[in-house]
RNA sequence: GGCCCGUUCGUCUAUCGGUUAGGACACCAGGUUUUCAACCUGGGAAGAGGGGUUCGACUCCCCUACGGGCUGCCA
């Protein structure tokens, strides 16, 4: 037996509420939870906080088991549902009761809520103080009860905040949090508290909206003399306009960045350098994300959206993709934007044309764009700007290009040798024939290199369409 | 209202008492170029405001302003 120190394994988790879609701070929250336990050989569980049983769907889980697997953060074990697991909250609400550190509560809320109205009126203290917190079980009427956790009242409450630092809160400004209502059902507060110790949660990191109720759960967790976690409170991602994010923003869910074609991996690198820094690091991969990921470096302002930096970022991953990597996302990406797939003809053309396009794209719509030549089927359709550059003199020039590639060898310099001699023979720069060529190939302007298109097109497929434009009116 | 958190170029950030305050994206100018993208060179651009502490503050403390969060028998 060795007796080195065994390293306490790090638990981390992702505890998302299943009322909507995945949203871009979520998902920013679970990426770092996982890259903080992935990075070293911890686990990343998931809990699904389907305690409100009005708002939660199961469409809605299913939509945030879905944005997570596209974003490529996998979770161990299966998810845990928080709502099946209310009789052992629920029993750790008695037992807190049986040690005295809670107590029965028959106020209604009715009652309470008139209480808070007339002292928000006088301009008196909103916290609550229950007369049944030191009363005498024998005068209990027989009516529903909330179970509260009597609180300490004087002292402080420390939370030691991986981010944030201490934060102190006294504890005169906490009241007697309800953790058991009514019905027998949790609230949130014991839920959360009661879950993440039965799971071995080492770390909670989480949005900072949390952060002052942690106060509370951190009573909890000593009430019931459990060991209290890391806390490590990341701040929110506002809109590009520095407010919170919302709707009227455009994208806040998960899959509108799918759909916008932007590979998970530029989202997973961009999202983690959002609040948090290595250096000067921008471009990296997710085995050095995985290395470098800390709590010490996260920032404690929220970042805002900065869809630039993303499609920047974005583009710097489609080049550096492997093929084989990307045609699988391109097609899923197909799919999340409701478009209509490849056939089998295209898949391998686009296979083909992939290493030139790549480079050249910041987003799958704007590499499929230039994949429009490989798409479309004769006779092309210019667009209007591939139109202008189809004039009568250009059509002519095609016309003489024809049987010079004709005879040409097919490759890529053998092909840039014809082009600019004919283009010479014009008294024309390279530039001036590569437009029209480019419009008859492509039907488009902005396109890989006319040379590049007629290697992935071949001879008979190239030649026919400079004779179909030569021929237009 | 009370409590808590935050504030460096337009944006994301580096700096962890001593720097001409660095990088990236974006922007502007020039170059390269068969389009687009990319690339090369150069440029403008920041410590919210006010007090302290200190030989010296972006960095530590206080106040103010602004932004955010919590203050639920929502999560």
């Amino acid at each position: 037996m060795s007796d080195a120190p065994t390293p306490t394994p790090i638990v981390t988790r992702f505890a998302p509420s299943p009322t909507g879609y995945l949203h871009i701070g979520g998902a920013r929250t679970a990426l770092f939870n996982w890259l903080y336990a992935r990075g070293r050989g911890g686990k990343f569980l998931l809990r699904i906080e389907d305690t409100d049983r009005e708002r939660s769907t199961p469409e809605a889980e299913a939509a945030i088991l879905k944005g997570l697997t596209w974003l490529g953060l996998d979770w161990d074990g299966e998810p845990v549902s928080q709502f099946a697991r209310k009789d052992r909250h629920a029993e750790v609400a008695r037992q807190m009761l049986a040690q005295g550190t809670a107590y029965k509560c028959f106020c209604t809320q009715a009652d309470i809520e008139a209480f808070r109205e007339a002292a928000r009126a006088e301009g008196r203290s909103t916290l609550f103080r229950s007369p049944w917190r030191d009363a005498d079980p024998a005068t209990f009427p027989d009516l529903p009860y909330v179970i509260r956790l009597k609180a300490p009242r004087e002292g402080q409450t420390v939370i030691r905040d991986a981010v944030q630092g201490d934060v102190i809160i006294a504890n005169d400004q906490l009241d007697d949090m309800v953790f058991l209502r009514n019905d027998g059902t949790p609230t949130y507060m014991l839920a959360v508290v009661v879950d993440d110790h039965d799971m071995g949660v080492t770390h909670v990191i989480r949005g900072d909206d949390h952060l002052t109720n942690t106060a509370r759960q951190t009573q909890i967790y000593h009430a019931m003399g459990w060991p209290v976690p890391v806390w490590a409170h990341i701040p929110l991602i506002h809109g590009p306009d520095g407010r919170k994010l919302s709707k009227r923003h455009g994208a806040v869910g998960l899959q509108d960045y799918q759909a916008m074609g932007y590979p998970a991996a530029a989202l997973r690198n961009y999202l983690a350098r959002l609040g948090w820094a290595h250096g000067d690091a921008e471009f990296f991969t997710d085995d050095q994300a995985l290395e470098w990921f800390d709590l010490s470096g996260i920032g404690r302002a929220p970042a805002r959206l900065d869809f630039k930096k993303l499609e920047n970022l974005s583009g710097q991953h489609i080049a550096a993709a492997a093929d084989a990597a990307l045609l699988p996302e391109i097609e899923a990406f197909l799919v999340a934007a409701d478009r209509p797939a490849l056939t089998i003809g295209q898949r391998n053309r686009l296979v083909e044309a992939l290493p030139s396009l790549k480079e050249r794209a910041k987003s799958f719509p704007e590499l499929l764009e230039k994949a429009h030549f490989l798409m479309a089927d004769r006779p092309v359709e210019p667009d209007e700007a591939a139109a202008k550059a189809l004039d009568p003199v250009s059509r002519g020039i095609l016309a003489n290009l024809v049987p010079r590639l004709q005879n040409a060898g097919w490759t890529r310099d053998a092909l840039e040798a014809a082009v600019t001699e004919v283009a010479a023979e014009h008294g024309l720069g390279l530039g001036k024939v590569a437009a029209p060529l480019r419009a008859a190939l492509a039907g488009r302007t902005a396109t890989p290199s006319v040379f590049d298109m007629m290697i992935v097109l071949g001879r008979e497929e190239t030649l026919a369409r400079l004779t179909d434009a030569a021929g237009r009116d």
